[in-house]
RNA sequence: GGUGCGUUAGCAAAUCGGUUAUGCCCCGGAUUGCAAAUCCGGUUAGCCCAGUUCGACUCUGGGACGCACCUCCA
């Protein structure tokens, strides 16, 4: 029986769908106006292992993954360019994408953007305005009525004493109180047409919690199973949510909340704001995908992540140990597709992830299948080391071209390699073992290593 | 100031009230022309102080340190 962290109740509970057959899962994704970083890779690989860890449990699920295609962020940088807002959303969903495929996320069912459900935000402004939970401001705004709301804060566990205590809390005179959010962004003159909608409350724009209220509830219904996201969109994005859908709805909004920890660096959360970030594309040009991939699935989820070559490093030399044992037994029948979950190891992998998905334990379960896999021999084994690795998105290519890989794609070229191979096996055939030990030398200092053994000598990559 | 989370061996990182975590590194052995890979074995833990317990890294209390949220952020 799979447990899940649930953030609403800070403990491992029993995961229980609302249909026993079927799991609705929101995720909010990202505000395309850069590319993306580390820590947006995180949150789409950790929620792609969730995803398929629970289709893998026989659930029929329905993933949402949000797009955030209009805000602030993405005017101002849309200005800066002298580009419209579509190009400039346009072209980071696509880098979105392609990052996101080079880590072997699968795609959500859903990828939602919010300039393409402002009537569904609209209505549901409506309806809390009706239920007397927002109200125009003198500025045209209209925001929510955050103390009209009973049990607000809720989720990250604050009361409203508390975060007005908060030193940072921001004093503006139109909003009742100050911690009340925008719901509808009146426009400005300067702003361009495309950043403006229609509504009875006059021409405006949304705020940025009400796509997620408003897409979630178009395409999961108005009460669904999971909800996740990065550690920092607990306060207040998401009590803001809660806050719309259950104020609009009169129902429970989400029974798990599960929230992921912040890749760091030098100890610190990795953002935007302190300017310490690497984009995904910047280190997929040093480390392989999978490697990051790996490193990521690495730690659990909830704990912090901390970014540094010397990590990827040491991921890249655990992976190809995995590998290495894939490659063994590489050809000795085929490598079945399903695995067989009455096998030791793989119940073993399986109580890991069913307990809040530990793939750290998952992924120890790995080596030591892998030990066993080089111990035995067995094809068996070999091909549940492949399949079980494939639970996770990991392993699934073929493992010489893994190993030969490497970390960095320029390198030495491979038929150089070959004729170096060749000529060093002449040399030992003639028992000129200097020679032999110069030529692997050579090849060892561009990073490549040479592997004798009774069917051939083999190469990979550092 | 308020709230929450964390502190495990050289590095990374889990589990668990008593039994080898795991990966990388390091040491010894097997194997190898020598290596590499692999196998066998080994060294190095649980921030500090109390308490509970037959027994605590694991539970309770206190302290120290670190991180995060309270403002846009995955």
């Amino acid at each position: 029986m799979l447990k899940i962290y649930n953030t609403l109740s800070r403990d491992k509970q029993q995961f229980v769908p609302i249909d026993p057959q079927a799991v609705r899962m929101y995720v909010c994704g990202m505000t395309v106006y850069d590319y993306c970083h580390l820590g947006h890779a995180r949150v789409m690989v950790v929620f792609d292992m969730v995803y398929r860890w629970l289709k893998k449990s026989g659930y029929n699920v329905t993933y949402v993954r949000n797009i955030t295609d209009i805000d602030d962020k993405i005017i101002r940088r849309a200005a800066q360019n002298n580009e419209s807002i579509h190009v400039l959303t346009q072209r980071f969903i696509d880098a979105m994408h392609e990052d996101a495929d080079a880590l072997g996320v699968q795609r959500p069912d859903h990828e939602p953007r919010a300039t393409q459900y402002v009537p569904e935000m609209l209505q549901m402004i409506a309806q809390l305005e009706a239920r007397g939970l927002a109200y125009l401001a003198t500025d045209g705004d209209v925001n929510y009525a955050v103390r009209k709301f009973d049990g607000y804060g809720k989720l990250s566990g604050k009361s409203l004493e508390d975060l007005r205590a908060g030193e940072r809390v921001e004093v503006t005179d139109n909003k009742n109180d100050p911690l009340d959010f925008v719901l509808w962004k009146h426009s400005k003159e300067e702003e361009a047409e495309e950043v403006k909608w229609e509504s009875k409350w006059g021409s405006g724009r949304p705020g940025w919690h009400i796509e997620c209220s408003a897409m979630a509830s178009k395409l999961l219904g108005e009460h669904f199973d999971i909800h996740g996201g990065g550690a920092d969109l607990q306060f207040p994005h998401h009590e803001n949510e809660i806050a719309q859908s259950e104020g609009a709805h009169q129902c429970q909004f989400v029974n798990y909340w599960m929230h992921n920890g912040f890749v760091r660096v030098d100890n610190e959360k990795m953002s935007k704001s302190l300017g310490n970030f690497f984009t995904i594309r910047e280190v997929l040009k040093q480390y392989d995908p999978e490697v990051v991939r790996f490193f990521i699935l690495r730690a659990h989820y909830r704990s912090p992540l901390n970014y540094s070559d010397a990590h990827l490093d040491d991921a890249k030399k655990a992976l190809d140990r995995l590998y290495t044992a894939l490659k063994s037994e590489e050809g000795r029948g085929e490598g079945r597709a399903l695995v067989d979950w009455n096998e030791a190891y793989a119940a073993r992998f399986k109580s890991a992830m069913d307990d809040d998905f530990n793939t750290v334990e998952a992924l120890a379960v790995l080596f030591d299948l892998a030990n066993e896999v080089n111990r035995s021999q067995s094809a068996e084994l070999a091909a549940q080391l492949k399949s079980l690795g494939a639970v996770l998105g990991l392993l699934e290519r073929d493992p010489t071209e893994f190993l030969q890989g490497g970390s960095v794609a320029q390198g030495v070229d491979e038929a150089l390699i070959a004729a170096q191979i060749v000529a060093r096996n002449e040399a030992k055939l003639a028992k000129n073992y200097a020679e032999a030990d110069r030529i692997r030398k050579v090849l060892l200092a561009e990073g490549i290593v040479l592997e004798d053994s009774a069917a051939g000598t083999n190469w990979r990559r550092l």
